[in-house]
DNA sequence: TAGCACCTATAGCAACGCTATATGAACTGC
DNA sequence: GCAGTTCATATAGCGTTGCTATAGGTGCTA
């Protein structure tokens, strides 16, 4: 990673792409405009990034260095949870401050080709659910909740990124945020945690007891009989 | 030179758009593909739809047309929540089916523009929702719901539709689906969490993510499922 | 000094979205 | 019945796009 090793033609063909992308309000950037600005010819483009899409890859890898950086500073705050939610809201921001390379990593997506971005997005966010699952605080695989957040991370970000400045409202944020967080994380797997049992169980037993213990009305007496059956079916594995 | 037995021109450009578009495999589809495959010159296209996008807009619309004609089919059970489990699930559906027209509905994002279908997609979500508010359960405003709910849903759907096929599995759709309907709905729940007591809802719920977390055997599929729905009006009634 | 690998430039191709202009057909008013 | 108007389509081509065939310059090693 020598500055200076690195050919200056290279260089400034990045920083022209991404400052021209970053100015584009929306507007596709021409091979022309880069590499004017850039101070070289068509050809060099082609011999550094392969084409138009390998130039842009490497704009977004630098793009998600950044974009990592600042989720790494916030990292180790003791509640693995709290630094979900930290995360979610840096996703949000990095999105909103740089619109257009946040669409170019996370908005350009094609049928069945996936960017290797989101699959590091993804690896990012389950490293973190790791710490909340080791401390007993998830009640899902962090691997299906990762993917879970994320979408609906990138989701939010989607519609707050189309939306007029003015209207943007980050509330839909916070409640996308605290939703999925709350889905995943869960009391009770945190008793099943410290006793060793599955959650499953666990939560199949405090459910029998309250139910037992309420009269609810929800289920008929002969679905309550069978529910009641299948419960307990599923608390003595 | 319009045979008179032919569908007129601004018809044949629609379907040969939707048609292309439809095999396109993601890739780009040119406008002189679309004369061509319909049998017209250039300007015919330009003075029936303005532009390229206009006559994007106007497969989009007819796109939508078939959006909505989709969700209303499902519409009143007269459980507001279960319908809105249905809309989302087809809004799924849809976008998996034709990946490249949901696409162009609600991929093709770019800074402060917001696609009229977006709106009109929320427009449909909240008079959803308001009937759920209209019976007690929901303890969101039914417009930040259905905003929340959308972007999740889309977030999902454009996570699903870039995986390849073989990889793709619906149960990150249901896992976000019921965290995004269960925090906007949850009137007990929210109490339950609040006082830290356990109750049948709780307990539910817990068991509920926990069931669906771990591939639990116990109950043969058709028994799950319908363990899963008395598990949902428990925790939603 | 010769050779070789790397980097860059000149010039231009095919495809793109789009349009200036023109022609035939159908309707309208008198 | 016929000029005037409008609608729908076509011919031809403009400017721009991403990209490349080809070749020249530069610096290093033998």
């Amino acid at each position: 990673m020598s500055f200076e090793g690195q050919p200056p033609a290279k260089m400034r063909l990045l920083q022209a792409a991404a400052e021209l992308l970053a100015n584009s309000a929306g507007a596709p950037v021409s091979t022309r405009q880069i590499t004017q600005l850039a101070g070289v010819s068509a050809p060099t483009l082609y011999h550094h990034f392969g084409d138009k899409e390998g130039l842009y890859d490497a704009v977004v890898s630098a793009g998600f260095e950044e974009y990592v950086a600042g989720e790494r500073d916030f990292a180790p705050s003791g509640q693995p949870l709290e630094d979900i939610r930290r995360m979610w809201d840096n996703h949000v921001h990095f999105g909103l401050n740089q619109p257009e390379l946040y669409l170019v990593m996370f908005g350009n997506i094609r049928p069945e080709s996936r960017p290797a971005i989101v699959a590091d997005a993804e690896a990012l966010m389950e490293e973190m659910l790791n710490k909340a699952a080791a401390a007993g605080q998830l009640s899902v695989q962090p691997r299906e909740a990762a993917r879970s957040i994320l979408a609906a991370n990138v989701g939010v970000t989607l519609m707050l990124i189309a939306e007029p400045v003015a209207e943007r409202n980050l509330d839909l944020s916070t409640m996308t945020r605290d939703a999925m967080i709350f889905a995943v994380a869960s009391d009770q797997a945190e008793q099943a945690e410290a006793s060793g049992k599955s959650s499953v169980v666990v939560a199949a037993i405090a459910l029998n007891a309250a139910l037992q213990a309420s009269h609810s009305d929800q289920l008929s007496s002969s679905e309550l009989k069978l529910f009641l059956e299948w419960l307990h079916r599923i608390s003595t594995t």
